[in-house]
DNA sequence: CAAATATATGAACGAGTGTTCATATGTTCA
DNA sequence: TGAACATATGAACACTCGTTCATATATTTG
């Protein structure tokens, strides 16, 4: 079964942004965090090791790109990975990492 | 079916390290001009409007990521996506970027 | 309302990155 | 071997991006 995979530019630019921010160590392990399920600002920041300011910033891009949405609760603003393809795309690329040959150039 | 979504920091980085390079739009292009079927430097150049020499720039940083592999015919020197992971991961993405509701943030 | 907690925003700086241009290396064929 | 083609490499520059610190907004509770 082939699927297709030419876009638009426009597309391929949009594509480039949400994949520029996963590539970043700091939002990585943000994502990761909040991947399974809602995970609120103050927790990320401990489980992450990063400053609430740092992480802050960092959710508001992940959420303007669609990546994690975010939902209020009194006080607290929980993040969860926006659909299933996210998922997909990280738990892919955990496997692609784990099963590397790692073998010479 | 839950997977493994918890990773080292080293994993994370190497993660980070191949989404960043997805993260680019002319590297994005390059990829997805690879991702079917091995093509030369000189197509992808074609294809993407790129220079061959920034082509060939891009092609090196996919290549020692394993993003791309690539093999030498003759003059040419043709590059295809390195395994299954990275052809899944873009057409996951593609998909994702095509669903997207596109509502307000 | 005031205090306390949680999250968000803005400015600024240092480090890293994509691109171009010039040049080098590799490969084929006459 | 030498010319022609294909790809790769190195240096340099303009620009972007992640981070920090200070400050602002939002929400709950006394």
């Amino acid at each position: 079964m082939k699927r297709k995979v030419s876009i638009t530019d426009d597309e391929a630019i949009e594509l480039a942004e949400i994949f520029r921010l996963m590539g970043d160590a700091s939002r990585l392990r943000i994502i990761l965090a909040a991947l399974a399920r809602p995970i609120c600002v103050s927790d990320i920041a401990a489980q992450t090791k990063l400053s609430p300011s740092l992480v802050s910033h960092h959710l508001r891009l992940l959420r303007s790109a669609r990546v994690l949405r975010a939902e209020r609760q009194g006080k607290q603003v929980f993040y969860v990975a926006a659909d299933q393809h996210v998922r997909s795309v990280i738990t892919d690329m955990v496997a692609h990492v784990g099963e590397e040959a790692h073998d010479f150039d």
